[in-house]
DNA sequence: GCCTGTGAAGCTATTCACAGCT
DNA sequence: AGCTGTGAATAGCTTCACAGGC
């Protein structure tokens, strides 16, 4: 994070996301051998700009050399000591529906830092089942578990109607960080930071702009 | 749509994004009686300003009285126009796993206009179902379907692994724009238009911001 | 040459502020 | 008084352009 004067600069989403992304990109990178990597060369994965991403590096507080580019093992760490938390954190998974497994089964071991620890459900032949290595608590022990384990990420994955109840009870329980996958909007107090992924939204979104088609010769979405 | 000469003014995603959000929250509201709203009501529903609203309403060239505000039905009709295609529009789906399942139960009847058509699948057991109405068919026949019933938009639901080469064949069948829920960024050819759902990104959003202390003061240059 | 790092310029999106209406 | 519609101002983000280094 950086300061300016005794003011945090709070590093605005977009860029966040695009690290976010850079990692899982050089994740899969590193697999292949490659140590060092050119901005421009990031940016046609990230399909971004290479000016972008050096901008991007300067916020991290990354250095690359105009010989071989950046090395890849400095970014990913890099990226990790500004995105991780220092230690492990847990995160509510609320909802286990078909999606609420699907994220489950994604997550599974991919950052070590960020587990889902803790499943909760209404129905009650969920409850008390472990699903991907996760134990599933009923959804009245949601605001006590999450309290206990000091959780303080949720993701919220029930139907709308239930999606403004189970937020509130997240946040009492401690919860500072929402993801809601309900086609809602969720009311929260200050302090506490919601992203919303609204599926819905984006499928509209696309079918628009599939329509939009006849664009000139200019090429990048 | 607005024109600026014989060029279309495409309107910027962000406002797709809101006036999509604005007819659900519209769509809610009409459900219990509600027949005008403010912009500042709606605003508040929305997590967004008033005049932002009013920004809106005139890019889709909805009026509103100072007396009673916007008529939630010329609203609801303005955003179909500029949204929907004027006849329904089919799309693909590609990945039966929860993800692909829960997308489907969840669009079930929401929008007349914008419907899962044809669903795809390598898993043999899938194929030849109908699941929610929708039938399934072998990843195989994707761009064959696609291309006989003039799909243009599909959704990518598949392991990051296959995401890449599920894209291309919607865009060779004729595909113009994509939701893709994998983890990783697609390349789509000019004139395609895809939107990325990233939960991954998502929740290490939300695990970010939701650490808000003062943490460590980036160094060593 | 081709790269990085970065001030400055350029754009885009959002908000301000107020005229005009009811 | 309270609201809409909107030009003007502002804030935020991205790209340009170039200095400096291999």
């Amino acid at each position: 994070m950086e300061w300016v004067g005794d003011r945090a600069m709070t590093t605005p989403e977009r860029v966040i996301e695009r690290i976010s992304l850079y990692r899982r990109l050089l994740d899969s990178l590193k697999g292949e051998g490659q140590a060092t990597i050119f901005s421009h060369e990031l940016a046609g994965l990230a399909r971004g700009t290479a000016t972008q991403v050096r901008r991007d590096m300067m916020t991290i507080g990354v250095t690359g050399s105009p010989a071989h580019g950046y090395r890849a093992q400095d970014l990913i760490d890099a990226i990790g000591l500004y995105l991780d938390s220092p230690e492990p954190e847990g995160v509510a998974l609320v909802g286990i529906g078909n999606l609420g497994r699907a994220i489950m089964a994604f997550f599974q071991g991919r950052r070590p830092n960020l587990r889902i620890v803790a499943a909760f459900d209404v129905s009650p032949e969920k409850v008390g089942r472990v699903i991907h290595g996760c134990r599933c608590h009923p959804l009245d022990d949601l605001e006590r578990v999450v309290r206990e384990e000091g959780i303080r990420v949720g993701v919220v994955a029930v139907p709308a109607s239930a999606a403004q109840d189970v937020a509130d009870r997240l946040v009492r329980g401690g919860v500072r960080g929402l993801v809601n996958l309900a086609p809602v909007r969720l009311h929260v107090p200050p302090g506490v930071h919601t992203t919303h992924v609204d599926i819905t939204m984006s499928l509209e979104k696309a079918a628009y702009f599939a329509r939009q088609r006849a664009g000139r010769k200019e090429g990048e979405p």
